[in-house]
RNA sequence: GCCAGAGUGAUGAAAUGGUAAACAUGCGCGACUCAAAAUCGCGUGCCGAAAGGUUUGUGGGUUCAAGUCCCACCUCUGGCACCA
């Protein structure tokens, strides 16, 4: 037998898939289709990264999987090639992107044949391709006559020393990603897209999808729907100044979003956004407009660290000689602009209830604005709901009791359970007094018991229980939870509580779970008066008219019904800044009219493509290096024919990325970006796999060009991706992320060299759970490399006829087989490999095998190292690649054991294990088992008490 | 601060509430060899000569039985962050 050569094999197979093209998706099929898909990878100049090898094989060895199982598959790659990188490239020497994107495409899809991925190549895309952005600028039309792309003033992040625009994903902390310097934000023009008309069916929608639930939750707060209420609040001038300003004498309304409308009578004042458009007209009628236009430059001045700074002090104005009304209570409120109010989120302007929102309570703290406490933590305007004292009641599975401290009126609550007691220390520790003394004195005062001492056992004494941590404000008193034991005759006194405390949990469970909240509540209560404290959590209305005693949910809609408000769901999610001055992008297929305003380039038009530029740096003005083109942007208008200029902003590199999964579907059509019936058979894509690093981007801006697309029924479904899984990173092999700045990269034609592109593949997979980020470890693909190698070997040892059946062996390999099958779909596939190790070990162990227990080995490892497995298929003598053979199907006969292990506890210890047949009654087991030499000893005079009997695990004996 | 996830040998890690550490790396010993590599075999959590004891971030709880379930705390990772 010859030796297992990677290098040759590898090359010898890829080649031949070269010429055969054995993983071309087939457009109309009988069959069922399979549409895996993974992130496209953007073709950097360092060539592929050994994270793209794990995401993409894993995603490989499912899309084998499935073609053995009998389905059409359509794994597809293509290449998401505008971008950053490469125009800074350009810029820097002056290579054209198009040029460099070739080279590096070019490297890529050698890389990426080198490793053996069964992708469609035939389908191969790129969104630089005219081609391809041809489509990407007619959706963007679409948008447009929709009225979802609009221009907008936003401010954009400028970058002082490169003068460029920025997007926001190109600012760190506050930092050029590029050069590192400060940036600050510019107003400029900006083409938006509304992705918040949106919002709504974004969120609902991941209802019906297959996410990873963390995936899911992501997206929901990024959306970040909120429920709450639009309230307005009149402005009215001063009486002494409004005669003054007798034309002013007009009224005005604020509008605030909350949340919290049940906290409406609470509000000691109002505060506006600093950019908020209503401050404008407000300026001219307040008295210290100098101190308000002051504030609002400096405002401006901020750079986004200096503002989003988390520590910082609240700032903030009084508008002077303006008052609100609270629309509850009539009160009038003073009036502030600060800039912890933010413009865009809400209405701009909010409502402030110092007493319950810590940055209200910050704020009237420094202000000296009243704080006026509008909810109780419990309900204390009635008796009924209220424990009272001596009144026993039930948290989870303890007995509670409620006692009067007679000193300050406080309550006290003590919990029985088994043989001691657990009580909360409500009076502090006086002066020279340690925890459990101060506990002592005080369960001896409070609870009338004489004789309380505590255990004296680290293990037993304090405890921390209702442990609120002294925050930086010191704003939450601290408790602290202790446990004790009575002496002897109280103890009777607890165990005819604990007699009682499983009637009440068991009967009485249902109407007395809330009991302990409420009980909290009173107890919160002494600490409400302390004046550093907010209370944040919803409760019952006091201080609030005819709505006290109401809970916070009920008093919600009923006054904002009562000031005339409305119920409004708002949403943290912000239109997409579509707009990037810059060369390598997707030309924004818009022409500008003086007479006509915006008009779209005629669809026969398209693409818009891309002028060749001298210079690719965006101008001073920081406008795009494209609107250096005189010939390139004056047009004549579509409309009018008359004098116009082109958009000369280009797309994000999103844009392409939106709607890539569509275009596997049917690449080469012309004349529509992929027909309805490829779109029909292949779409929705059945499992997609990418970074957490996209979910709140990419992910959620294709779900929405995809729902956008279905509005216009050009798409099937209404959602593109049926599953979405994550990978996790590869570190670098001390832990930290990759980079290029320190050098700490593993290239992975350094690896394949030496261990072949199968060890790699599997390597990458046995590393880790595939979801887990994994440090890099080039001692680690040793162990697969020696595993290919033993697998390899074997091929002496089969084919050997005429061999007896091996019972064992036929077991565990359809053990394995089911493992496997059920791994892959899982993603476990670190264990996957294991259980073949295991197998491949006990093969190896044997003087012979037969040769159809090695096929089938060889066919569930081929998703997994395609090269290796085809030339075995090969050498054993089969014309037809082991790649179209059947998934092997495991035998459920065959997976059960004839013979198992009994482990024999005593009191819960393994004493003993013995083997037995499978499936004997207990009777049987326990007689073997108590005839063990070591169970004797354990069990003298075999006496035991209870046994329990785990059918072909274990026996577990009771002594005493 | 909020949301999510994770803490297990020297290392990467396994473990439907049922014998913790499978599989792999590393290390030690042995076989083969003139020798080395490769390969194969045995061993390898900790304490202990052994019997045995003990061990899954910490402290409790539930259970015949807890890495796994419940409560509290600590630490780390990722995301969001003045979102009213």
């Amino acid at each position: 037998m010859k030796a297992y050569d990677h290098k040759k094999i590898e090359k010898k197979w890829q080649d031949v898939w070269e010429k055969t093209e054995p993983n071309k998706a087939l457009t109309s099929s009988p069959k069922k289709k399979f549409y895996p898909l993974i992130e496209f990878p953007y073709p950097s100049g360092t060539g592929l990264h050994v994270g793209h090898i794990r995401s993409n094989t894993a995603m490989d060895i499912i899309a084998r999987k499935r073609r053995m199982e009998g389905f059409n598959v359509l794994y597809p790659i293509g290449w998401d090639a505008f971008g950053l990188p490469t125009e800074n490239y350009a810029i820097k020497t002056g290579v054209h992107p198009e040029i460099v994107t070739k080279q590096n495409t070019d490297n890529f899809r050698k890389q990426l044949k080198s490793l053996g991925f069964s992708f469609d190549w035939s389908r191969e895309i790129n969104t630089t391709d005219p081609k391809y952005y041809k489509w990407t600028q007619w959706i963007f039309l679409q948008f447009f006559k929709k009225g979802l792309a609009y221009k907008a003033k936003r401010p954009i992040n400028w970058c002082l020393s490169c003068k460029v625009g920025l997007a926001d994903e190109e600012v760190i902390d506050g930092h050029c990603e590029r050069c590192g310097g400060p940036t600050e934000k510019r107003e400029k023009e900006q083409w938006m897209l509304a992705i918040t008309k949106y919002a709504e069916r974004l969120d609902k929608d991941l209802d019906d999808v297959n996410y990873l639930e963390k995936i899911k939750i992501q997206q929901r707060n990024w959306i970040g729907k909120s429920e709450g209420s639009e309230i307005e609040f009149k402005i009215e001038n001063l009486r002494e100044h409004s005669e003054h300003l007798s034309s002013q004498g007009e009224e005005t309304k604020i509008k605030v979003f909350t949340t919290r409308a049940d906290t409406l009578f609470g509000v000691t004042y109002l505060v506006i956004a600093p950019e908020h458009e209503l401050v404008k007209n407000l300026a001219s009628r307040v008295t210290n407009a100098d101190e308000v236009n002051k504030y609002i430059q400096a405002v401006k001045k901020k750079t986004e660290i200096e503002r989003t700074d988390a520590g910082k002090e609240k700032t903030g104005v009084e508008l002077q000689g303006l008052k609100a009304i609270n629309p509850a209570n009539g009160e009038e409120i003073p009036v502030f602009i600060a800039d912890y109010v933010l413009a865009h989120y809400g209405t701009g302007a909010i409502m402030a209830v110092p007493a319950h929102d810590e940055r209200d309570f910050e704020f009237a703290k420094k202000f000296g604005l009243s704080i006026k406490r509008v909810i109780e933590p419990v309900y204390i305007g009635k008796e009924e709901g209220a424990p009272k004292v001596g009144e026993k009641f039930v948290k989870r599975d303890a007995v509670c009791v409620v006692l009067k401290n007679p000193k300050d009126d406080t309550y006290l609550c003590n919990v029985w359970k088994t043989s001691h007691m657990q009580g909360l220390l409500t009076g502090g520790i006086e002066d020279g007094e340690d925890v459990v003394e101060a506990a002592t004195r005080e369960i001896k005062e409070e609870s009338g018991y004489r004789n309380v001492r505590f255990i004296n056992d680290p293990k037993w004494t304090v405890n921390t229980f209702f442990y609120h941590q002294q925050k930086k404000q010191n704003r939450w008193a601290r408790f602290r939870y202790l446990y004790f034991e009575l002496e002897n005759e109280e103890r009777d006194a607890v165990d005819q509580v604990e007699a009682e405390k499983h009637e009440f949990v068991w009967k009485k469970k249902e109407e007395l779970k809330d009991f302990f909240s409420v009980f909290e509540g009173r107890f919160l209560l002494n600490i409400l008066d302390n004046p550093d404290y907010c209370y944040l959590d919803l409760g019952y209305l006091g201080n609030s008219g005819e709505f006290d005693g109401l809970s916070s949910e009920e008093a919600k809609n009923k006054i904002t019904e009562f000031v005339g408000g409305t119920i409004k769901t708002t949403f943290k999610l912000r239109d997409w800044v579509f707009s990037r001055q810059r060369y390598w992008g997707e030309p924004i297929p818009v022409i500008h009219c003086p007479k006509c305003g915006y008009v779209p380039v005629p669809e026969i038009e398209l693409p818009v493509e891309l002028p060749n530029v001298e210079n690719y740096t965006p101008t001073d003005d920081g406008e795009s290096p494209l609107s250096a083109i005189t010939e390139w942007v004056n047009v004549a208008c579509p409309a009018c024919k008359g004098p116009a200029k082109r958009e000369t902003d280009t797309m994000p590199n999103w844009a392409g990325s939106s709607w890539y999964y569509l275009r596997y579907a049917d690449p080469d059509n012309s004349n529509e970006f992929a027909s309805k019936e490829a779109l029909g058979y292949f779409t929705p894509v059945d499992w997609y796999n990418g970074g957490m690093e996209h979910t709140t981007l990419h992910l959620l801006y294709s779900r929405f060009w995809h729902k956008f697309l279905y509005d216009l029924g050009l798409v099937p479904t209404a959602e593109p991706y049926a599953k979405r899984t994550s990978h996790g990173l590869i570190l670098a092999d001390d832990g930290s992320k990759f980079s290029k700045s320190k050098g700490n990269g593993v290239t992975p034609a350094d690896v394949i060299e030496p261990f072949g592109a199968d060890s790699v593949r599997l390597y990458e997979m046995f590393m880790g759970p595939f979801d887990q980020a994994v440090a890099w470890d080039s001692n680690g693909i040793v162990g697969v490399r020696r595993f290919v190698e033993k697998v390899w070997r074997l091929q002496e040892k089969a084919g050997t006829s005429g061999k007896e059946e091996n019972k064992k062996i036929k077991n565990l390999l359809h053990k394995t087989l089911k493992k496997v099958s059920e791994d892959i779909e899982e993603m476990k596939f670190n264990t996957a490999i294991s259980s073949m190790m295991i197998l491949v070990n006990e093969l190896d162990r044997q003087e012979t095998i037969e040769e159809g227990i090695y096929k089938t080995l060889l066919m569930m490892l081929a998703p997994f190292t395609p090269h290796v497995t085809e030339e075995i298929w090969q050498n054993l003598g089969s014309e037809k690649s082991i790649h179209l053979e059947s998934w092997p199907a495991y035998d459920p006969k065959l997976i059960t054991e004839d013979e198992v292990t009994i482990a024999v506890q005593i009191d819960g210890k393994v004493r003993a294990t013995f083997t037995a047949q499978a499936g004997l009654p207990q009777a049987e087991i326990q007689e073997t088992a108590l005839g063990l030499e070591v169970v004797k000893k354990w069990l003298p005079e075999g006496g035991f008490t209870k046994v329990f009997y785990v059918k072909d695990r274990l026996i577990n004996f009771l002594s005493k």
